[in-house]
DNA sequence: AGTTGACCTTGACGTAACGTCAAGATTTAT
DNA sequence: ATAAATCTTGACGTTACGTCAAGGTCAACT
């Protein structure tokens, strides 16, 4: 019937440290104290522990939790509650996330380019710092000889193809297209595949990585020699909602 | 040419307990200390400090500052570092707010609902308490009244569109249209200008809440029935990631 | 009985970046 | 001369435990 500390810590998956926390904060009390003084918990102790756990991994704090297991507030009102501070929270690291990128891109924003005629085909690869540290030396490496490697006649094709995909991206985004609409979406969808010939990108599961996918939008907005193959900072910006979407729901 | 504790914290909007941890961190040591122990700032102990702040703003942690200030460390190496926290924060966070949304749907799944003939129509404000909570008791309220004072004829209007629209939703979605496509993107246009009919809901200027629509969409995909509507789980999964690029976009 | 682990206890420091008193010294204004 | 500002150092509080440290307790083995 009763289980020592160790024994309903392995049970519930935590450790003996936090049970003995929760004692002394009078969230969960030992069921019983032997006179030793060992700690002793009984079946009733481990569901509720169990409660404790799982609020506590929606990020609720102790005396949020508290009050919801001593239904002095109603737990859905609780979570409620919750939801808006985890919503901001998001927000919140949204702008950093922004503020950091435009940061670098400002920074580096006269450094090592590469060629221009790379640049037209091969957008993504043109921060060679950026790329190297985020994502391995190799990216850049073999994104970098895939280029090299090619014959002119290879080349004018991608060229050809890259600036077809930036003339519709401009397109839909003078038209106001919605982001999220078929048309963006099946833009991005191509701008994906477009991505997808280049040896060396980092990848989930055979397709491009969507964090990769979040942060090529991000940059097409930071740094304005991108941003103007898609139509200005508002173009960019519709490219990296789109993109966002896509790899949200697609990758 | 020196300004005392309170001139610079004010210059850069910082308080000189701020000060005095920096100073003791190191980081920003006081460019003089009179006799009577009184610090002093001068300009370029200010333009350290604008930097400091700048970086603490981006979430930069004071050990990289101080690394980056010092030069020990490439201050875009260092934010792109610091990126890749965020973006793995960010991450854990919105996994956190599926599950409480999740959560809260299975606790209430069984209460208040709100009349069957309303369901197919009005399904945003099905869950009383959600809506009251978060958006305020008005808006269930004016939202709720205004589906009463409809005729018959004026609510089967409104269920004709609602089911059509449910239903190219689901048709989307079954051909694995891509979220941030244009499609998608036009259907999310249209759930949006379904939404702004209805009085009462949260706005900002003039058009839906962003906030509202995305927790809608996350709404649909907590809640089985809601689910059904749009096809199952993946139905609804894709319809929250279009309305959430739709969101981020336009509104 | 003595010893060896395994397990238990309480106590206390560390964490990130300051906010917030508190007690006392100094400067500035009246 | 006195009051009002401003300064100093010192220290506790914040969140939920992790991580020693020093020292009892218990079952098993010699």
């Amino acid at each position: 019937m009763d289980h020592s500390i160790q024994d309903i810590a392995r049970l519930a998956g935590t450790t003996s440290r936090t049970l003995r926390h929760y004692g002394a904060e009078g969230l969960l009390p030992p069921s019983r104290v032997a006179a030793n003084g060992y700690r002793y918990y009984d079946d009733r102790a481990l569901v509720r522990l169990q409660r404790i756990l799982l609020l506590r991994e929606l990020g609720l704090g102790l005396p949020a939790i508290r009050a919801v297991l001593d239904r002095e507030t109603d737990e859905a009102a609780a979570l409620r509650a919750h939801l808006g501070w985890l919503e901001q929270e998001q927000q919140r690291l949204q702008r950093q996330i922004r503020s950091v990128h435009t940061t670098i891109t400002a920074l580096e924003g006269k450094d090592q380019l590469m060629a221009e005629t790379m640049f037209d085909g091969f957008d993504h690869s043109i921060h060679k710092e950026e790329v190297e540290q985020r994502w391995g030396a190799d990216a850049y490496a073999s994104g970098d000889s895939w280029w090299r490697d090619m014959t002119a006649a290879q080349r004018a094709q991608w060229q050809a193809t890259t600036a077809a995909l930036q003339a519709d991206w401009r397109d839909a985004a003078e038209r106001q297209v919605a982001p999220d609409g078929t048309e963006a979406q099946q833009l991005a969808g191509r701008h994906v595949q477009w991505l997808d010939a280049v040896p060396g990108i980092p990848r989930e599961n055979g397709r491009p990585a969507a964090a990769y996918v979040r942060g090529l939008g991000e940059m097409y907005v930071a740094d304005d020699r991108f941003a103007a193959h898609y139509g200005g900072q508002a173009g960019a910006g519709f490219v990296r909602d789109a993109l966002a979407v896509y790899a949200a729901r697609t990758l």
